[in-house]
DNA sequence: CAACGATAGCTAAGTGCCTTAGCTTTAAGG
DNA sequence: CCTTAAAGCTAAGGCACTTAGCTATCGTTG
């Protein structure tokens, strides 16, 4: 029996692939030790169990869609940076759609690296909202408005609760092109 | 042994039940046959199965869920329906955690009081929206845009996801608000 | 180069959940 | 009263997670 040379990151790496392949759902110890090509108790040597490769797998997921966030960006502001990072946010669903669910875990406080994810993640948010002079409280506010709008616009269209023909890119980009008028006149009382 | 005197409905309902204690993913036949007095495999003889249950389950909840939203708008128009509706949805899904995310299942074609239960749910948001002018394309943008709004923002809200110490309520008014402003002049290209 | 120790990986075994098969008994109706 | 549909039961199998304890590999060290 030659070993396989597992560590803790190939296998939640393969986790991320295999959640991709098969939904979030049916990532399965059992499934997972198969394509590792070794059997399932010697996954715990990696990894504590399937609620711990489960919070493993968020901070993995939540890194790379604060990083997509960050990158699309980088270099724009006000309505341009609203765009860009929107249409990364969906992209990353709509290609991960077993990472994506992932990211929806609350950071685990005894995880730096998922806890630094998750403020990377909603310090883009952030950022993007200084663009339109929102701070503050508002910028609070604006910032969980933005990630509803998104993650419920993602999360619906990836269920397949959109069930009329109409496009839907078109309806994201109507919704994205919404928060922007939003942002510039946010209707908050200022503090 | 004398019998229960169970149907699909007292079933159902009581699963609805268990479902809000104790969250839809602990929701299972094993505990729903205990607290109903019966071995589990009884259960079968009045629902099909786990996944089957989920549905009738989804059903229920989308029924309830649409009749709030419904009689929330009853008599309302504009703003007022609007926030009206918002308050109605967030309020449902705050009192039944585990019913609401149990919404989110697609209706199933092979049973026609989901499949209605889930016209009646959009097309009361419709209906509110028809109050700012909006039909066509407009109107399904439009929907799809508020039902992710408020969707995501109870999903992230019951998920805990809002971490700050920013008032939860005035968030969600102040997104209900946007909205509002957003439907007053929605960013259509007219169809 | 050989012995050692840490550990990757294994088999065995137990729990909980879902499901099916087949039996028993209730209770409704002729 | 007797028949019969079906409500409810026990038994048994499958799949997932987890723990315990063993084996063998490989890097380290003498």
């Amino acid at each position: 029996m030659p070993r396989v040379g597992l560590n803790q990151q190939t296998v939640v790496r393969e986790a991320a692939r295999l959640a991709d392949e098969v939904g979030l759902p049916q990532l399965t110890l059992a499934a997972l030790a198969s394509r590792l090509g070794v059997a399932l108790p010697s996954l715990y040597k990696h990894v504590r169990g399937a609620d711990a490769l489960a919070q493993k797998l968020a901070a993995l997921a939540t890194a790379e869609l604060a990083t997509e966030l960050t990158s699309a960006a980088v270099g724009r502001s006000g309505t341009d940076a609203l765009r860009a990072m929107a249409d990364a946010y969906r992209d990353y669903a709509l290609r991960h759609p077993g990472r994506y669910p992932a990211t929806q875990r609350v950071p685990d406080p005894a995880d730096p690296e998922h806890v630094e994810a998750g403020e990377r993640a909603v310090g883009a948010i952030f950022a993007v909202l200084r663009g339109y002079g929102l701070t503050g409280d508002d910028a609070v506010d604006a910032t969980r408005a933005l990630r509803s709008a998104l993650h419920g616009f993602v999360t619906l269209e990836a269920a397949g609760g959109f069930g009329l023909p109409r496009d839907v890119d078109r309806s994201y980009h109507q919704l994205v092109a919404s928060m922007d008028i939003s942002f510039r006149s946010w209707p908050g009382t200022g503090g």
